[in-house]
This record gives structure tokens, C-alpha cells and sequence, in this order.
DNA sequence: AACCAGGGTGATG
DNA sequence: CATCACCATGGT
């Protein structure tokens, strides 16, 4: 039996990151602040403390999990240079220095595509707390810890409505079903979509139900790290008809997502952002 | 107490 | 192709 304390606290120097931003910028559900600021959570099965002072983040892992948290704060990517690109745009500019310490975490790929398949034209404090009852109810214990992994396709595969009823899911409740279904009955390869081209991928997710343009961008950039894919929701879209009425720039597609993102929670959450309701 | 939320589906112009 | 009612639930 593994003590999570005894796994021991590992220091890094980090830049253009911070926790606030990251997790509280709606790209996902899992993370509780601590009133000491720090965080817990757990990703791809793995419990984790985190906080951080200044430029020096602390995570609560092995040396061995280096690298495995490293890749889900995506820390080997150069986020100054991506800024840099983005502030070439004066509203992305305003974006970027709002949350300056943004970045696009590598969640697992079936956590994000049941979790946006939850989000469909529902409030984000909510969507935490369906995704907060789903992983207590039917997550999978992890060992010496309370914390529970995202329940399997398996698992929820196994599952019937009535099981998922009082969990609050609503009329999204079927597609998650069935989309667990079709992962566990090996009909969408998860990690073969992962290597396909964009649109290939994006087509082969949208043949679920309840999933359509938004929420399959959303699986493209969250679930599988492709950072062009554009997620445009009823923020989004407020930005891109107020601001972008020519269109988002071209030049910066290849940033899309991470661009996205930046807006997203600008438009969401700066009250002076000047964005009309 | 209404209105709205990280939308999608299916039916109808 | 564009529009639209409808969907279940609860946060604000």
C-alpha cells in the first residue's frame, strides 16, 4: 500500500503558468481549490496536490511522475512564444494579459469527451458537480488514496439511464451511454483517432450522438492536444461577431484553440472586456 | 421567479 | 442551407 505523503514534493521553475487560470478557466472539471490556495485532482487516474509560489510550481508526486505531470500541464511547450504570436492581435492581447498564465492541459481523451458531452447548453458549476457525482459514484478506487479515477467507457458502458438518473445528467444522459458503449464495443478507437488528420478525426467523433461541431472541437483540443481545433460556444461567438467580424485571423489559426481560450474566459470573466450581452 | 448555460437533434421552410 | 422548438436540470 502506497502512502500518497510519502510520494514527497517535487519543485519546478515554471513560466507563463498559473494554477487560477489554468483551472478556472472552464477547460475542465476536477481541480477544488484549497483555501490555501493549492490544489487537488485527479488526471488520467492519478490523484495530485499542486500549488505553486510565484514562478516555482510544487507538485505533490515522485521524481518518476515528472514527466508524466509535465505532459499534462503541457510544460514542455513555450507558451512566451504562443503569447507572443497571439498579442500581434490587439483584442487577443487584452485576452492574453487578463489570464497571462493560461495553458491547454493534455487531459485523457474520454474524460473530455464525456465531460463536454455533459457541458451541451449547461452552466459550468453544474457541469463540475455532475462530473464530481459521476467519478464518486462510479470512478474506480485508487489506491491508498479517497480520490476516485474517471470511470472507464467500461464501466458506464455497463450502466443503464435509471443507473445514471439521479446524477443529474438530464436529457444528455443516453448520449453518454451510448457513447461509452461504442468506445468499450471497440467501434471508435480513441487512440486511433488521436492519429488521424483533423478533419478525419473531427468527423469520426461527430457520428455520436450528442456530438456536434462545439463539443467535438472541444474533444480535439482538450482530449487530444490539437491545437488548432476552435471550439466556438455562446462566448466564443459573442467575441468572434463583436470583435472578429471579418473572421478570426487566418495567420493565427494554427493557434486556434489556445486563442479560443484565452478569449473565452476574457469574455467570461473580465467585466471590462466591454463585451455586449 | 424567470432566465440562462462551453449545444445537438430533428422537423420544417 | 437556415431556422426553430425542444430537450433536463439547477445556478444565479
Amino acid at each position: 500500500m502506497l502512502d500518497i505523503e510519502s510520494k514527497g514534493t517535487v519543485c519546478l521553475h515554471i513560466s507563463d503558468f498559473n494554477l487560477d487560470d489554468i483551472f478556472g478557466c472552464g477547460q475542465c472539471f476536477r481541480w477544488r481549490r484549497k483555501p490555501d490556495g493549492s490544489y487537488t485532482g485527479v488526471a488520467h487516474g492519478r490523484p495530485l496536490s499542486v500549488s505553486q509560489e510565484g514562478d516555482t510550481l510544487l507538485l505533490g508526486c515522485g521524481e518518476d511522475d515528472l514527466a508524466f505531470w509535465g505532459g499534462y500541464f503541457d510544460l514542455r511547450r513555450d507558451y512566451g512564444k504562443i503569447k507572443e504570436s497571439l498579442s500581434q492581435d490587439t483584442v487577443l492581447k487584452k485576452a492574453v494579459s487578463f489570464a497571462p498564465g493560461i495553458r491547454i492541459l493534455r487531459q485523457e481523451p474520454w474524460e473530455a469527451l464525456c465531460s463536454f458531452l455533459v457541458s451541451q447548453n449547461n452552466n459550468i458549476p453544474r457541469i463540475r458537480g455532475i462530473i464530481e457525482r459521476l467519478c464518486c459514484v462510479f470512478g474506480g478506487e485508487i489506491e491508498g488514496t479517497a480520490a476516485r479515477a474517471f470511470p472507464a467507457a467500461p464501466r458506464l458502458a455497463a450502466l443503464s439511464e435509471s443507473d445514471l438518473k439521479p446524477l443529474g445528467l438530464g436529457y444528455r444522459t443516453p448520449y453518454v451511454l451510448s457513447a461509452a458503449r461504442k468506445v468499450a464495443e471497440g467501434k471508435l478507437d480513441l487512440a486511433a483517432v488521436a492519429e488521424m488528420p483533423l478533419a478525419q478525426a473531427r468527423a469520426e467523433l461527430m457520428k455520436l450522438r450528442g456530438v456536434g461541431p462545439k463539443v467535438a472541437e472541444c474533444v480535439l483540443l482538450f482530449g487530444f492536444g490539437r491545437l488548432e481545433a476552435f471550439p466556438v460556444d455562446i462566448w466564443v461567438k459573442r467575441v468572434l461577431a463583436q470583435f472578429y467580424p471579418e473572421g478570426f485571423p487566418p495567420e493565427l489559426a494554427h493557434l486556434g484553440g489556445v486563442a479560443q481560450q484565452y478569449l473565452f474566459h476574457y469574455a467570461r470573466c473580465c467585466p471590462a472586456c466591454d463585451l455586449v450581452h
